[in-house]
DNA sequence: CATATTTGTGGAAATTTTTTGCATTTCTTC
DNA sequence: GAAGAAATGCAAAAAATTTCCACAAATATG
């Protein structure tokens, strides 16, 4: 049912005329009719509203996530923002909410409205994606989240490497024995994180692996983690959580329990929260960047508008880098 | 320059009729042309795309912001997110990006397509939300920062309450000599926090100010406070910090000289982050509420819709709650 | 392989929607 | 209370969209 301007003149009980008039009027006048018909107008949803300085060749790429607490998604939004600054496309953030009775339909709609979308959906399953594939065609659609066998692009840190980074730098600080707190099994860039610090500990017969933790990424765990760890009585270990917060954790679980860091073991996480800095110790950690993230991901819809290029499972990592601080190393 | 369908049909190539049956499909089909079309459609901005399921009576709101990095803007929209769940309107994030040249023309344009409006823009001075007023009219717009004498609604955090129930708080545990870090004088918010936080402290012939600092919201400033205060050689002291990241740089330059808190000087934040728990000790806060912030605001939108009532600078306080941890008490 | 059937398309007619010209009414100002 | 300006409704004109029909290409069927 398309919305007209009888619908409005109707709602507002003036005529026709009247009301394509006071749409069409350049400058508002704010008169107490032309408010009505602008309500009225809006209420229903009449689309020819709002004059769009929309300029050919500008592309508008929705970023569709499901917003929750924490530095996460400010960091993103604000990736995205500022990389929408320097293309030449507009980014538009769209939650994902109320129609949840049926996200993928939903997206699928979207795709009507936008050039072209970035999805930040981690709860998002294959079958999911599977559907959102069919349903959308040929059209730039991007996962931000890494999908295993997926037929949809995705773009993402190489949390791989990060994991293979920490162990290495945790090496070449001399140490030998290492330990590892996991995220939640069902979060694939942590596996990623965790695989790529268990494949450096196995290509040297050197290093080992004498202590590993199943945790969930918050800070309680953390806090269990270490209570575990204290019983096992090891000293002069190097410690990967899989994420800062489970670091932050420990860390505070072995403060309260008088132990020293880094003398009695080191720690390093991953994501770089601002928070690394505020912690005494200052926490090691990995540092993603999503100024890059939102400008290589603009840039690959774009791409895909230009070609009509369709998306089809191409993989693309970011690399990531490790910020070194007081909790791997003396500072004084 | 309104797009049509003849418009699509010569970017296409393909005949008018043909365009109109292509967008009118029920279900898509993902034919070479069909794909064409909607492309065309998105690039030239062809207004009837996207069936708008927005039902009847449901209003959109748009919340307009300029994204920074933190945890502040996550909690923002997660608020706003939440509160959209529980009421009929529908919440938008936009973005005030790009059309910067004139954020307050862009603005007035979103007034065309929104049913409401929320802003949370701290940098606009009095002139911009003169102008903003003038050129929406009687219209709903809420402003989510406090704004002197200002024709605009706002809504904000009972900041002065806040101040003033750390210093009621203080009292209550026996302290009588206070100290205080300021924020930046710019920020209007900050600037309540310590008047309430003062003029309780003024209101005892027992209780004194006997140190206070100026900073700027910063880790940093924080810091440089701690620095500052220690030269006064000062202990058994109540300090209030404007906000947790200035505590937390004050506790951290704390720690690294050997002071114990809460022995040597308790202290208090404002913001009540997530790391206030992380942090050791952990710091006392004033906690605001996101989502009772979210769903007042959309409610007021919701009214002024209803009753066609105006933005006059009507000023709605939200209360808001002191949450007392290890900065300020012995808990062991 | 010939023949039906389905599907996609453009031209043009039919319909719907929007704009504009003109007369009337309402409001403002002196 | 009259003159002028602004707003409004009606109806005609213009513009945009949908539908009908015919045709062609692709696909299915005997």
């Amino acid at each position: 049912m398309r919305v007209t301007l009888k619908h409005i003149a109707d709602d507002t009980g003036l005529s026709i005329a009247t009301v394509s008039r006071a749409l069409n009027r350049s400058k508002r006048k704010h008169t107490p009719s032309e408010e009505t018909i602008y309500t009225s107008a809006r209420k229903l949803g009449y689309p020819f509203i709002g004059g769009d300085t929309v300029h050919k060749d500008q592309l508008t790429v929705a970023l569709v996530t499901e917003v929750h607490e924490g530095e996460f998604y400010s960091s993103l939004f604000h990736g995205f923002y500022r990389a929408s600054k320097k293309t030449a496309s507009d980014v538009l953030f769209v939650n994902l909410a109320k129609h949840s009775d049926d996200p993928i339909e939903h997206i699928i709609n979207l795709s009507k409205k936008y050039s072209g979308i970035c999805l930040f959906l981690p709860n998002l399953d294959k079958i999911d994606y599977s559907r959102l594939k069919e349903g959308v065609g040929q059209y730039p659609i991007l996962s931000l989240t890494p999908i295993k066998n997926s037929k949809i692009d995705t773009i993402s840190f190489d949390s791989y490497s990060g994991g293979y980074m920490i162990a290495e730098y945790f090496e070449e600080l001399g140490y030998t024995k290492f330990g590892f707190i996991s995220g939640p099994p069902a979060a694939v860039d942590a596996v990623f994180r965790k695989n790529g610090f268990l494949d450096h500990i196995h290509e040297s017969n050197e290093l080992e692996l004498v202590w590993s933790f199943a945790g969930d990424f918050s800070l309680s765990s953390g806090k269990a983690a270490f209570n575990d760890f204290k019983n096992t009585g090891l000293k002069d270990i190097a410690i990967f959580g899989c994420n800062d917060h489970t670091c932050f954790g420990f860390m505070k679980g072995a403060i309260e329990n008088g132990y020293q860091i880094p003398d009695d073991f080191i720690i390093a996480g991953y994501d770089n929260l601002s928070f690394c800095k505020t912690f005494t110790p200052e926490l090691t950690s990995i540092a993603t960047d999503f100024y890059k993230l939102g400008k290589k991901a603009i840039r690959i819809i774009e791409n895909m508008v230009a070609d009509g290029s369709d998306s089809l499972g191409h993989k693309t990592m970011l690399p990531v880098e490790i910020k070194t601080r007081g909790s791997t190393y003396m500072d004084g």
